[in-house]
DNA sequence: TTACCTTTGACAATATTAGTCAACACATAA
DNA sequence: TTATGTGTTGACTAATATTGTCAAAGGTAA
């Protein structure tokens, strides 16, 4: 399993960026970055995004796995975190049809 | 779709109780408990548990439900949020089979 | 040394969430 | 009428969590 965290660090380092240049290209500081990248904070989606572009990579499965990471990280040691899982697809599902 | 509060709310209404009662009884103010009943507040997964005591109730259901609802909320409006369900529920599989 | 790199931790600033309280409107009974 | 019980609302404070800032450390290489 390979958080979006080592995900963006894999790709700074094959689009040669050290991390004080990607951070100032996004405009966070430095520290920041490297936690995030480490898992040690969280991401936000917009610096996700900004980080994808940067790298010039297609940010859904990035953005996919972010979101995926945040609600298991809401679910943690969840005795029902699967049937949790099943209900909310349920209702997105449903929600989905009655909207197009 | 049901949501946690209009069950809890259903439930205390069943169980004989005011809005005033039940709060004493769980020990929050009233004020909270109506907006957490018409989803203006978000509940604590506590205060579901307490609630399901009080009313004699399995919990089971309502806090999948609960947790459901904080999933979704977390979700609102991505546009891949049902791809991040299904991957989320991949590893959480995954997980519990390497756990026991 | 100098110049980079990343990591770390302490701290401040900010935002979010939770809790408190008084007042309101409505209904019903005395 | 007055009193009592119902639920709702909004303003406010307090507590907590999240984010951002900064300086310093240790590593590596020229």
């Amino acid at each position: 399993m390979s958080t979006v965290g080592l995900q963006l660090r894999e790709l700074r380092e094959k689009a040669g960026f050290s991390l004080r240049k990607a951070a100032v290209a996004i405009d966070i500081d430095v520290a920041i970055l490297s936690k995030m990248e480490r898992g040690e904070r969280k991401f936000s989606k917009e610096l996700v995004l900004k980080l994808a572009e940067l790298y010039k990579t297609n940010s859904d499965r990035l953005v996919i796995d972010y979101l995926s990471e945040k609600v298991l990280y809401e679910l943690e040691d969840e005795e029902f975190g699967l049937e949790a899982l099943k209900v909310a697809e349920k209702q997105l599902k449903y929600k989905k049809q009655n909207e197009q």
